[in-house]
RNA sequence: GCCGAAGUGGCGGAACUGGUAGACGCGCUGGACUCAAAAUCCAGUGUAAGCAAUUACGUGCGGGUUCGAGUCCCGCCUUCGGCACCA
C-alpha cells in the first residue's frame, strides 16, 4: 500500500480525460464562476517553474469552487502570435506558424503533467484563423466607430457624416485627433480623398504618422526591447526614431471611463493606482500663443494657467508639425543638428535625463496675449509630441524642468508665486499667492487658476481643457507573425474594409520573414497577395501582440462559434472574469487594452457587461538566478580571457562582458560561491566553441584547453561567476522546466511546494530547498491511510473530540485562507493537522473522508486516489467541499499574556467565560507579575478579551 | 527620472482588524532504530551573557504617535516589476 505518486499521477490524468472531468456545460442551472489564467506565449524554452504559479493557485481556486457548487469555467489557450517566433523563423526558416504549434504541443503536455483542471475543449490560439478572423472583426467594428463624448459610447461612422452633411462640424461631440472646423457646404466639397482625411481624424481605428526604431544597418524596425542605449541589442548598430503612416487605436476616447470605472473593480489599489497613473488625467487649460510674423498659433496645454505671467519661453517637441515653420534661416543648422540627435533618443532617455537639458532656439517668438511681450520658441526633447499639444510654455519659476531648462539655455526667471507662506511648500505645488501678474497678483493660486481660465475664454485665446497622459494604441508592426488587417486600398490610397464575409484574411505563405529594405512588413514581399484582381492593395502591416489577447477571455466563453465571437447565450450566462490572476507586468499593457475593447463591444450592445475582470490578483515572478563570467573586452595576445568573479573585484567592469554560461555547469548554482571547475568550464567549451582557445583565469592558477595550471603554491582551480537575480528566460540560460521537478517529486509536490515557498504575490528566485518537507509531508498524509503493509483506515469507530477539534479548526483555516488566498499557510494548517492526527494516532473514516475532499484541490491526484480507495466511485473533485462544525472548535480555556507596560512578563490560563474583573485580580496576584510590580504602582490595567492583559505601571 | 511593490532567524516564510515576533517547512546539532547507510521517529535551535533559573537586545536605516508598533505617520537606503514595439 505504498504513496507510488508517478503511477497513480498517470492513472488519474489519463482518468480524467477520459470521463472528461473537467468538461464545463453551458446548461446549467448552477451559478457561475470563472476563473481565468494570463495565457502564456509558447515560447521556444518551455513552460519553465515561474508560470505555474499563478496556475497552481488558480486551479487550487476553481476546483474550490467547483466543490462548493458552482459551475466553473476555467480554460487555458496560448497568445501564439510573437516576436520570437519570427526570430526563430528568420534564423532558421521554420515557418513560425510550425515551430508554434511545436511549442503549443509541450506546452500543453507540460500543462497537464502538473494536473491541472483546464477544459482543454474551450482552448483558444490567437494565431488560428477561426480566431482571429473575430479579432479582425472586431478590428472593422473599431474602423467603422466613432465616440460620441456626449453619450459617452462609440457609434457608426455613418451617422457622423450624416452630421456632417447637414451641420458640418458644427457642435459635433466627436473624439477627435486635431479639431477641425467645416460647414456642411465644405464637406460636401471635399474629395475621397479628403473626406476619408477628415474620417480618419475621428475613426476608433484610424492612421497616423507614428515613430518606430530603424535601424539602417539591419534593414528592420526594432521593438524597444530589441534596442539598448540608442544600439541595437543584435550587432550594436545605431537606432533612429523614424516617421511611418501607421494604424492607431483611439484608446483616449475611453480614458475617462476606464479611470472612473476602475471603482468598481476589486483590484489592488496598487495596481488601480497604476492604471490612473497611466490615464495621468489633469485639469487645465488649452492656451493659444500668436507666432509672430505668421498667421499661425502655437496651442499648448497647461495644469498651471495662473501662471501665465511667468512664461519666459515656450518649448515645440522636435517632432511637431510646426518645427520647420518656427525654424529660421539662422537657426537652420542647428535645428537640424539638434533634430538628428533626437532621432537617436528613445523616449525614455528623453523624459529620464533631468539633469543634463538639451535644446536649441527655432528663432521665432510668440507673443504673450496678455503682456504682448516677445517670447522666445525653443525646441527641446523633454517635450514629447504624444503628451498634450506636443508644446508647452515654459514657466520656469515653478516647473522643475523648465526652471532647469531656463538654467541651461539662461533664459529669464520671473517670480509669480509667492510661497512665503507655505515654508515647506515644493516649485510645483498649487499653493501660495500671485504676484508680478497683472490682474492676478493677491489671489490664491487656485482663485488665480479660475480667474485665468475665464480671461483666456473672454478673449477667445484659451478655455478649460481635461488632457490626458494616456496617448493612443499604435496598432501597426511591420511583422509577418500577427494578425493582418482585414484592409485594402482603392486607386486613390483611400482605406476599404474587406467585407465580413470574407474573413478571415489570412497570412499567405511565405519563405523569407526578413522585412523588406525599406522597413515594410515581410508581407509585402508576397506580391499575389498584396496585389488584388480589382487592382486594390492590401495592408502589409500586421497587429501586435496585445490584439488578440485584447478579448481572448470572451471567446473562451464559446470558444468553438462559427457564427459569432461567442453566442449571446454564453456571454449572457458567464457575464464576466470572476477571478484574474497574471503578474503585475500586464498592469498597466494588457489590462488597459482588454477594458478598452471590452467597453467598446459593450457600447456595441455585444456584451452584458462594462468591465471583463471582475477581481484580479498579480502573482509575483519566480525568479532565476543568472550565472555569468566575465569576458576581457580586449583579446589578450589575439586570445580570448575569462576572469574569476573574484579577481575583477576592484576592477573598471567596463572592461569585461559578462557571458552568461547555463545554469547546469555551474556548481553550488545559485549560492554566493558559485564556480565553473575544470569539467564545467569544459562543458562550457563545448557548448560555445567560439571559446575554445580561449583562457580562463581563477585566482590560483588558469586553466587553458581543459587543463589547470597552478601558479606556485596554488591549488584552487575554481572560477567563480557572477550570479544575479533576474528573469527565468531562455535567452540567460536560466530556466528550469517543472517537469524535471515533477519527475523527482510528482506533480500534487511540485504543486504544494510552489504554493507552500510564500504568498502568491510576492517574487522569489527558485530554489528547491525545502521542497523535501513537502514531500515528506505528502507521505505523512498518506501514512494515515496506509502502511507498508495495510489499510489503516477504521470505519467504524466514533473518532474523539480531539481529533473532530482539529479537523474542524483545519476546515475553518482552508476555508478561510483560500478565501484571501492565502495559499502558502493553507499547506501549514494541512500540516499542523496531519502532524496532530498522527500523534493521536487518528485512522477514522469520519475524519480521513473529510480531509480527503479538504485537500483535493491542492493534491488533486493523492485525493482521487484515496477517494477510491475509500470505495466512491465518481471523483473527489465533483464531491461537496467540508463544510465547519462550530461546535467542535469551542476551547475550553484560553491563555493570556501578562505584559507590564508592554512587555510579556506572565502567562495565565483561565476558563474561557472568565469576566475581566476576575482576570484582572488573578493577574495581579501571579508570583512573576508581584515580582516585577515591586516598587511600582498599577497606573492603568487593559484588558482585550481573549487576546492580553497589559499593566501601565510606574 | 517617473509610477508601483517588497525588505522579519543560517534560508523560504507566519503573525488577518495595532495586542505573546519567529507558526509551518528547510538547514543545523544531539539522540533512537541499524552491522552500516538511507528512510523514519524523538529532542533542541533568533542573537548575546550565564551551569542554570534568567536577563538584555531584536522585524532594512533614522525619527515620531501609542499603555502597546513587524503592523500607523514622516524622512532615507536597498532590491524587484512597469514606463507605451518582449509577451
Amino acid at each position: 500500500m505504498e504513496y507510488r505518486i508517478k503511477e497513480l499521477e498517470a492513472k488519474w490524468q489519463n482518468w480524467w480525460d477520459q470521463e472528461r472531468t473537467y468538461a464545463v456545460p453551458s446548461d446549467t442551472q448552477k451559478p457561475k464562476f470563472y476563473v481565468l489564467d494570463m495565457f502564456p506565449y509558447p515560447s521556444g524554452a518551455g513552460l519553465h517553474v515561474g508560470h505555474p504559479l499563478g496556475y497552481i493557485a488558480s486551479d487550487i481556486f476553481a476546483r474550490f469552487k467547483r466543490m462548493e457548487g458552482y459551475n466553473v469555467l476555467h480554460p487555458m489557450g496560448f497568445d501564439a502570435f510573437g516576436l520570437p517566433a519570427e526570430q526563430y523563423a528568420i534564423q532558421t526558416g521554420v515557418h513560425p506558424a510550425e515551430s508554434t504549434k511545436e511549442n503549443m504541443t509541450r506546452y500543453r503536455e507540460q500543462l497537464r503533467n502538473l494536473g491541472f483542471n483546464y477544459d482543454w475543449s474551450r482552448e483558444v490560439n490567437t494565431s488560428d484563423p477561426e480566431y482571429y478572423r473575430w479579432t479582425q472583426w472586431i478590428f472593422l467594428k473599431l474602423f467603422s466607430h466613432w465616440y460620441d463624448q456626449v453619450a459617452q459610447k462609440a457609434r457608426p461612422i455613418h451617422e457622423l457624416v450624416d452630421q456632417f452633411e447637414t451641420l458640418g462640424s458644427v457642435g459635433t461631440t466627436a473624439c477627435c485627433g486635431e479639431e477641425m472646423v467645416f460647414s456642411a457646404a465644405e464637406w460636401k466639397g471635399m474629395s475621397d480623398v479628403q473626406k476619408e482625411d477628415v474620417l480618419m481624424n475621428f475613426r476608433l481605428a484610424y492612421r497616423r504618422v507614428s515613430f518606430v526604431n530603424w535601424c539602417e544597418e539591419l534593414g528592420t524596425v526594432l521593438a524597444n526591447d530589441e534596442v539598448k542605449d540608442g544600439f541595437s541589442e543584435r550587432g550594436g548598430f545605431p537606432v533612429e526614431r523614424r516617421p511611418m503612416l501607421q494604424w492607431s487605436l483611439r484608446i483616449t476616447a475611453y480614458a475617462e471611463r476606464l479611470l472612473n470605472d476602475l471603482d468598481t473593480l476589486n483590484w489592488s489599489d496598487a495596481l488601480k493606482a497604476m492604471q490612473r497613473n497611466w490615464i495621468g488625467r489633469s485639469e487645465g487649460a488649452k492656451v493659444t500663443f500668436p507666432i509672430q510674423n505668421t498667421e499661425q498659433e502655437l496651442e499648448v496645454f497647461t495644469t498651471r494657467p495662473d501662471t501665465i505671467f511667468g512664461v519666459t519661453f515656450m518649448v515645440v517637441a522636435p517632432e511637431h508639425d510646426l518645427i520647420s515653420l518656427l525654424t529660421t534661416p539662422e537657426q537652420k543648422q542647428a535645428v537640424n543638428d539638434y533634430l538628428h540627435y533626437v532621432q537617436s533618443r528613445s523616449e525614455r532617455d528623453r523624459l529620464s535625463d533631468v539633469k543634463q537639458m538639451t535644446g536649441v532656439f527655432t528663432g521665432s517668438y510668440a507673443k504673450h496675449p496678455f503682456t504682448g511681450k516677445q517670447i522666445p520658441i525653443w525646441t527641446a526633447e523633454y517635450v514629447l509630441k504624444d503628451y498634450g499639444s506636443g508644446a508647452i510654455m515654459a514657466v520656469p519659476s515653478d516647473d522643475d524642468r523648465d526652471r532647469a531648462f531656463a538654467e541651461m539655455a539662461n533664459l529669464p526667471i520671473i517670480d509669480i508665486v509667492d510661497r512665503s507662506g507655505w515654508p515647506d511648500a515644493k516649485r510645483e505645488d498649487k499653493v501660495g499667492r500671485m504676484m508680478n501678474s497683472d490682474f492676478l497678483n493677491g489671489l490664491e493660486v487656485n482663485a488665480a487658476i479660475k480667474k485665468a481660465i475665464q480671461a483666456l475664454v473672454d478673449r477667445g485665446i484659451g478655455e478649460r481643457k481635461i488632457n490626458y497622459k494616456l496617448r493612443d494604441a499604435l496598432f501597426s508592426r511591420q511583422r509577418y507573425w500577427g494578425e493582418p488587417f482585414p484592409i485594402v486600398y482603392n486607386d486613390k490610397g483611400i482605406p476599404v474594409p474587406v467585407s465580413e464575409n470574407e474573413l478571415p484574411v489570412t497570412l499567405p505563405p511565405l519563405d523569407n520573414f526578413k522585412p523588406t529594405s525599406d522597413g515594410h512588413s515581410p508581407l509585402a514581399r508576397s506580391r499575389d497577395w498584396v496585389e488584388l484582381d480589382n487592382g486594390f492593395v492590401r495592408e502589409t502591416d500586421t497587429m501586435p501582440g496585445y490584439a488578440g489577447s485584447s478579448w481572448y477571455f470572451l471567446r473562451y466563453m464559446d470558444a468553438q462559434n462559427q457564427d459569432a465571437f461567442a453566442s449571446r447565450s454564453a456571454l449572457d450566462y458567464w457575464q464576466d472574469v470572476d477571478l484574474y490572476i497574471g503578474g503585475t507586468e500586464h498592469a498597466v499593457g494588457h489590462l488597459m487594452y482588454a477594458r478598452f475593447w471590452h467597453k467598446f463591444l459593450f457600447d456595441l450592445g455585444l456584451l452584458p457587461t462594462n468591465e471583463p475582470f471582475k477581481k484580479l490578483i498579480n502573482q509575483g515572478m519566480i525568479q532565476g538566478v543568472i550565472e555569468s563570467i566575465y569576458l576581457l573586452k580586449e583579446k589578450v595576445n589575439g586570445q580570448y580571457l575569462f576572469r574569476c568573479a573574484g579577481l575583477v573585484e576592484g576592477d573598471d567592469l567596463s572592461q569585461y562582458i559578462p557571458i552568461p554560461v547555463l545554469i547546469d555547469y555551474v556548481r553550488e548554482y545559485g549560492t554566493d560561491s558559485s564556480y565553473l571547475d575544470v569539467d564545467s568550464i569544459r562543458q562550457f567549451v563545448d557548448w560555445r566553441p567560439e571559446y575554445k582557445n580561449a583562457k580562463f583565469e581563477c585566482a590560483e592558477g588558469s586553466i587553458e584547453n581543459g587543463v589547470f595550471t597552478p601558479k606556485t603554491n596554488g591549488t584552487g582551480s575554481k572560477l567563480f561567476t557572477h550570479s544575479e537575480v533576474g528573469k527565468m528566460s531562455k535567452s540567460k540560460y536560466n530556466v528550469i522546466n517543472p517537469d524535471d521537478v515533477v519527475g523527482i517529486y510528482g506533480a500534487d509536490c511540485f504543486r504544494m511546494y510552489e504554493m507552500f515557498l510564500g504568498p502568491i504575490e510576492q517574487s522569489k528566485p527558485w530554489d528547491t530547498k525545502g521542497i523535501d518537507g513537502v514531500s515528506k509531508f505528502l507521505k505523512r498524509f498518506w501514512s494515515l491511510f496506509a502502511n507498508q503493509d495495510q489499510w489503516l483506515v477504521d470505519e467504524t469507530g466514533q473518532p474523539d473530540r480531539d481529533s473532530l477539534r482539529i479537523l474542524h479548526q483545519t476546515i475553518q483555516r482552508i476555508r478561510d485562507d483560500i478565501n484571501r488566498f492565502s495559499i502558502n499557510t493553507c499547506i501549514s494548517h494541512f500540516m499542523i493537522c496531519v502532524n496532530e492526527l498522527k500523534r493521536l494516532d487518528c485512522h477514522h473514516l469520519a475524519i480521513l473522508e473529510p480531509l480527503t475532499l479538504l485537500i483535493a484541490p491542492f493534491a488533486p491526484h493523492m485525493a482521487e486516489e484515496i477517494w477510491h480507495r475509500l470505495g466512491h466511485e465518481s471523483s473527489v473533485h465533483h464531491g461537496l467541499f467540508p463544510i465547519v462544525n462550530e461546535a467542535f472548535l469551542v476551547a475550553d480555556e484560553v491563555v493570556y499574556p501578562v505584559s507590564i507596560n508592554g512587555k510579556r512578563r506572565a502567562e495565565i490560563t483561565v476558563p474561557t467565560e472568565t469576566d475581566a474583573k476576575t482576570l484582572e485580580e488573578q493577574a495581579l496576584q501571579l508570583p512573576e507579575i508581584v515580582k516585577w510590580m515591586e516598587g511600582l504602582s498599577v497606573r492603568k490595567l487593559i484588558i482585550v478579551p481573549g487576546r492580553m492583559i497589559n499593566i501601565v505601571a510606574g
